[in-house]
DNA sequence: CAGTGGACTCGAACACTGTGCGAGCCCCTT
DNA sequence: AAGGGGCTCGCACAGTGTTCGAGTCCACTG
């Protein structure tokens, strides 16, 4: 049974001689291209294996087990997303970048939602962004207990808007058809059920979403929610700065309302 | 390939006669129960066919593919969180209530998580639910575009936090200690790549966690997210009444501040 | 009452999957 | 020249989802 102990990470890697033909970060970057491209069903070791060249079990001398290079993959495209060094820019913006920019690694590679869940991150790349979180919600006011719930909510809002937009992401792709078109196909089902739930239905028919790209709908929906989060937390560090009493130093943030 | 159209949903039912050994609620059940017990990768067919005393393929009479059978205990399992009749609360409450049975139901079913990800969920109960959380925030005075991004805001919350919850115990679960000694045979791995990352570092001392009830930890992180957000939301309200200029009329939420 | 058809169960088989094992190759060191 | 370790890979095993066709049983029709 593998002890979280001995994981990718805390294991040490294999001493490296020669020029051999494959190497751990050759196959992860190809099991990321195959994952971009076909998704989590499309990966298997023989596949991978075909991909390089080389035999499907030669993969097991560079990477303990299919469940390693998920892992190892997941940390790489964790690498892919920017987060500003502190100071750079006030702390609302910064988080934005970071939070964006998550975002929109988690929709290049859509596999990666449904790998988070199954085990935690704590590959390099994840620390250096929880590094650089943590420095810029240190000195956006946030300390103890409470920085580490405000950087869970932030990547929380990217995890769980993510999910279901890759979601129907899926679906849009399995139907092969465009968003329109499924919407379309779909509309016959959703009249039926909509006589049974009145207040969906009527929500339904005053959205006023029909006519926008879906991309932008989804876009619009994750900012909303981003400005939300991030206005809830400059009251929140108002309220603390009323308490402590100190009103002469300002936390160095935009104002919760432009 | 499954069109969308084409789903557990949209297809009619088999009609039923006499009394059969085997039925579709009767597989989801036992089902859920598995995936319960043994998560994800506990649930082959050959397995629940054995569970429920018959031959692996005669589930497929009564349900079409495995990944139907996942959409119906995803379904299945929604229908057990509350959603409070509008009304009933105040909307905060009404959203804290339908959250946090949400959240409750996740920790339950960990293995969901791991579904959300790969197709939209539109059962029935998923419906409900929706209809529900329709009639809340429309009462609380949210419409229009608005309306579905206040609904996607708590539910990615809900499915954010507590995918990164679900993880650290699939963790927990498969090193076979409890959470504690976990972080402990972790620690000497943490110190070394705190090294390398100082801030991380200085925040992991500080952060007055290390003697609490990890399971209280959560609940406080995901309650701090929440109100935030909710904050936030009426903040929203706020400026949109003072934009439009009806001050006589009060949404019927408590205020942002207590 | 005989018989027909449909609801339902199930075993065999197919094409896959992740992975362990041991044989073999090649190059570096002694 | 001999040895040994880094590295590749074919075979095999246990297990997966799913298809197909044969078989059972019951309700209805002629």
């Amino acid at each position: 049974m593998a002890d979280f102990t001995d994981s990718v990470w805390t294991r040490p890697a294999r001493p490296r001689t020669g020029q051999p033909t494959l190497s751990r970060e050759q196959i992860v970057r190809a099991a990321i291209e195959l994952l971009d491209a076909e998704g989590a069903t499309g990966l298997s070791m023989r596949r991978l294996g075909a991909r390089l060249g080389s035999g499907a079990t030669s993969l097991y001398w560079h990477v303990a087990t299919k469940d390693d290079l998920l892992e190892l993959a997941v940390d790489e495209v964790m690498g892919e997303v920017y987060v500003p060094e502190v100071g750079d820019t006030p702390w609302r913006v910064g988080v934005s970048v970071m939070a964006n920019g998550m975002r929109a690694m988690l929709l290049r590679h859509p596999w990666v939602i449904g790998q988070l869940g199954t085990r935690p991150t704590i590959g390099p790349n994840v620390l250096r962004m929880s590094n650089r979180s943590v420095a810029l919600l240190s000195a956006a006011g946030f300390s103890g207990p409470t920085l580490s719930h405000v950087h869970s909510l932030i990547t929380a809002h990217v995890i769980g808007s993510t999910t279901t937009e890759t979601a129907v992401g899926a679906a849009v792709r399995r139907a092969g058809k465009s968003a329109a078109e499924l919407r379309e196909s779909l509309q016959p089902f959703m009249d039926k059920t909509a006589e049974q739930y009145p207040e969906y239905a009527r929500w339904r028919e005053e959205d006023g979403v029909r006519d926008m790209e879906p991309e932008q709908v989804w876009d619009q929906s994750f900012g909303f929610g981003l400005d939300r989060i991030l206005d809830g937390l400059d009251l929140w560090l108002a309220q603390q700065h009323a308490r402590t009493g100190d009103s002469d130093q300002q936390p160095p943030g935009t104002p919760p309302i432009s």
